[in-house]
RNA sequence: CGGGGCGUAGCGCAGACCGGUAGCGCACCGCGUUUGGGACGCGGGGGUCGGCGGUUCAAGUCCGCCCGCCCCGACCA
């Protein structure tokens, strides 16, 4: 079963995404180019989202604190490969009140050097160590080519900013957020992400060492979901973070950050959806059951809605977000269309026949048509409800999995890498050498992905060159 | 910034080649019949045709300039 309206997912992806997204009324196009007004059923979804995460940002210990959206220009300026990474897509306040500015105020790219000026003062001793700061907000950045939730030129964010009195420490905490974001993701968003480290080339500009999740979309293009940083001491030096240690001697700290954006939204749409639109794993879509009531008269209807009403209390008790859809313009098929577009988990049908019988229909989005239909007793149903969204979610991850697993293959030669990655993943050995990641991504555009954390023992010859390699890594055309 | 496409009602489009005072589908409003997989009938409301200028008795249509958006490439969470 498909949607008749609907762009296929195997004929045109980004015409299917972008229908998707405007569709199931997540994000639309703002008036200024590159911009998107997040709709209140796409902001719920970020909202749960936030949810998930804030909690474990604070189960490890960490603070959420809010830093100012304008940021001095000069202060970019300070960290040379920061400035060179972000200048060419920074926007520019250069008046104020009408009049002209003494020094231009970039709009924040990201706030390392802004909370980097914060820390320096907070930061005296070995005591004020570690500081572990988030913050929840937004950032500006002039892409040239934009896309719905995975490239906009606003985009909404949580960036961590930590300080630390050794480089042991920040390395653990850039491990311990990279953790987070990866058990997030599989966790909570069914989404199966590959930890590993970013390449030279493809690291934070800034940044010592750069780790990410990657995953891979419907299209088997890769998508770097989520980002942690080990800094070192480049952000320290730059904006004089010292602090006296236990031998009193004058030290730099040593420094993390760590983001993940709405993008990601982007990432749940492009791992789940199909061909009838939106699947949202069941422990973060906004709406997680869905009742429809059936009727063709009042005395029906008085009956269905009894059901309807009790049962629906009964859920939301349970702890379920649940949604009645009461509408009487539009006839039940209209509404499971609707709703499946929309990416509801579970739905719940309540007609004459269940009142009668004492049962409601259950349908499950991740399984169409009749196959995932089924009547079961009106007893017992919030447990019921329990477990099949527990199942809906765990076989969406165990779905995108095999899909992933099944789409990554190891080349023998780089001929055969060149084909791989036209339409999938590669996973090959590599030297290291920038100059054969460079070769790579000229000739089939694909780049390194990540060099991930779980490495097989051993040695080969890399992909590209055939010089000894103790690495593998995986390469991908991205978004 | 290069290549392509498009701008006409809220959305999707026709009308343009061949100039004559704007139409279709969906959505919306009203009434009635419907309702277990995208209902139907009847009646209705809604448009400075992206903007500016030019040609003409007359411009959605022809000419010029500008603006915007989407898609594809180089850059990126």
């Amino acid at each position: 079963m498909s949607d008749e309206n609907l762009a296929s997912r195997r004929d045109n992806f980004a015409e299917w995404y972008n229908q998707i997204v405007l569709r199931a009324e997540l994000a639309d196009y703002a008036p200024v180019r590159g911009c998107m007004v997040v709709l209140p059923y796409g902001w719920a979804l970020w909202e749960n989202i936030q949810q998930a995460l804030d909690r474990r940002f604070k189960e490890t210990g960490h603070v959420n604190a809010a830093f100012p959206l304008f940021i001095p220009m000069s202060f970019l300026e300070k960290e040379k490969e920061h400035v060179e990474g972000f200048s060419p897509e920074l926007a520019i306040v250069t008046i104020g009140g009408g009049e002209k500015l003494e020094e231009p105020l970039v709009v924040r790219p990201t706030s390392e050097t802004i909370i980097g000026y914060m820390y320096s003062k907070w930061i005296k001793s070995y005591r004020d160590l570690p500081v572990l700061i988030n913050q929840w907000g937004n950032v500006v950045r002039w892409e040239m080519r934009t896309k719905l939730f995975l490239r906009t030129l606003e985009f909404y964010w949580q960036e961590g900013h930590t300080a630390h009195a050794t480089a042991e420490e920040a390395r653990e905490e850039t491990l311990r957020m990279l953790d987070v974001y990866a058990d997030f993701a599989i966790n909570e968003a069914a989404v199966p992400v590959i930890k590993g480290i970013k390449s030279e080339s493809e690291k934070f500009a800034g940044a010592v060492q750069s780790t990410t999740i990657e995953a891979m979309m419907g299209d088997r293009r890769a998508l770097q979901a989520g980002t942690s940083h080990f800094l070192g001491q480049n952000f320290a030096r730059a904006f004089d973070i010292q602090y006296l240690d236990w031998h009193n001697q004058l030290q730099y700290v040593w420094t993390t950050s760590w983001g993940l954006s709405t993008r990601f939204i982007g990432a749940i749409i492009m791992t789940h959806g199909d061909d009838q639109g939106l699947i949202l794993p069941p422990r973060l879509a906004p709406i997680q059951i869905v009742i429809t009531p059936i009727y063709k008269n009042d005395s029906e209807k008085s009956a269905v809605m009894a059901v309807v009403d009790r049962l629906s209390t009964e859920l939301k008790e349970a702890g379920f977000r649940v949604k009645v859809d009461p509408r009487e313009e539009v006839t039940p098929g209209f509404k499971f269309n609707d709703w499946e577009m929309r990416g509801v988990p579970l739905r719940i049908e309540i007609g004459p026949r269940d009142v009668q019988n004492e049962t409601v229909a259950l349908a499950r989005r991740d399984i169409p048509g009749k196959t995932g239909k089924s009547f079961v007793p009106q007893t017992g149903l919030a447990n019921r409800v329990g477990e099949m969204l527990k199942a809906i979610q765990q076989s969406m991850l165990e779905n995108a999995t095999a899909f992933r697993d099944k789409n990554i293959h190891e080349p023998r030669d780089y001929a055969e890498l060149k084909e791989i990655v036209q339409d999938g993943w590669a996973f090959a050995w590599w030297c290291g050498d920038p100059a054969c990641e460079a070769r790579v991504k000229e000739e089939t555009k694909a780049t390194t992905r990540c060099i991930p954390l779980e490495q097989p023992k051993g040695s080969g010859k890399c992909i590209v060159c055939s010089e000894k390699a103790d690495q593998k890594v995986y390469f991908a055309r991205a978004y």
